[in-house]
DNA sequence: TATTTAAAATGACGATCGTCATATAGAAGT
DNA sequence: ACTTCTATATGACGATCGTCATTTTAAATA
């Protein structure tokens, strides 16, 4: 037994730097990744800033693998969700909590509509990006009726744009008749939405 | 004739606020707001930094005002076309503009897929351009079959998201394929996508 | 307990940030 | 030609940016 936990004390290590990527996760979502700085970061680890270079090469490098392991966690849940055998409800699941009101308010709101220009303004995190976006695409695919994966692009492409307008509309009413306008085109018919039934956006006929 | 052009020279004053405003344009939307400062913008506009203040009393009332520009512009087009009498082809312009690689791709594509979450944090600017982002949905309402503002809704989220995605994918074909299957969710079965038909998305049947 | 090793803290660097007080220059009006 | 005004330029301020060399702390090994 020479090595107990690991060779040094790798453990508190890879801890440490977990607590710098969530902690980056939150602010980058909550100012862009160029609102904010590595000392913020450090500060809300519970580090100073010195250290970070102890876990990362440039702030660059973090940036995309914040990119990466937020994407991979939204993916990660849509892909256990879509395997479910009741696609019908799989579907509105997915979609009923991404356009949930609360969570697209949210400093946790999908990277996607936070963080989407930022990401795509960098080759680094763009490419980190890349395999976990496709992963949404597919669990999409999977519970979409004819999974048809040209109709899953559209469907995502609602989505993200629902929550960035959402997040960008002046009006609290405005905000959610996004959400719920976008939920409507998505689902069929007759499922309805489940959360925090608001109905702000009222509609003669 | 007291005044031939202005009191005072104010139509010069004019034009340089004018440059100042196209010049953070260009940059706000191709390097996002807070990774532009405010002596690149005034370098651009052929100026030295100190004179900036002359003009804005702030970076962020730029940032204001740069939002309400650039989207009065778009919503301003979006108007003109829709009171077109024939609205199905009006509709196809506006979306087929919208989504096509080119522009979508370009430093000048529409503000709410390069600036969106940007605005977004911001307050004064996010009122600022409250205003337009109505026009934008009153033109597409316009158009839209059945003139409904809640499709219209859904739509814009539809073309915004797709364009958002298609600017994160790392890979041309998804990027192209996101914009393909955004305008074939929103445009009329036998209306096809007019520019640079790439087809990139192949799906059996 | 003494020694080695790895993690975190300290403090500094050059650059750039937003802001502004002051100086210059050039046009307008007399 | 002389004065007034106003647009722009200059140069500086304190703060913060990303980065890193150096020192301190603490854990693991002997």
């Amino acid at each position: 037994m020479t090595e107990p936990t690991q060779p040094g004390s790798n453990r508190k290590r890879a801890e440490t730097r977990q607590r710098i990527l969530t902690a980056a996760g939150d602010l980058f979502r909550e100012h862009g990744i160029d609102g904010v700085g590595v000392d913020a970061v450090m500060q809300q680890a519970g580090l100073t800033h010195g250290a970070f270079y102890l876990h990362f090469p440039s702030k660059e490098a973090l940036a995309a693998e914040v990119s990466q392991t937020l994407l991979q966690h939204a993916a990660g849940k849509w892909d256990a969700i879509s395997r479910s055998p009741d696609r019908k409800a799989a579907l509105q699941r997915i979609v009923s909590r991404y356009l949930d009101p609360v969570h697209a308010a949210s400093r946790h709101a999908c990277p996607l509509t936070t963080l989407g220009p930022d990401v795509a303004r960098r080759t680094a995190s763009k490419h980190a990006a890349g395999e976990a976006l496709g992963g949404m695409i597919d669990a999409l695919t999977r519970v979409l009726p004819g999974r048809k994966r040209q109709k899953a692009l559209a469907t995502l492409a609602t989505m993200v744009g629902a929550v960035v307008l959402s997040r960008l509309a002046d009006d609290k009413a405005l905000a959610e008749a996004f959400l719920t306008a976008a939920a409507a085109s998505i689902l069929p018919a007759n499922t309805a939405i489940n959360r925090s039934a608001s109905m702000a956006e009222r509609q003669p006929d």
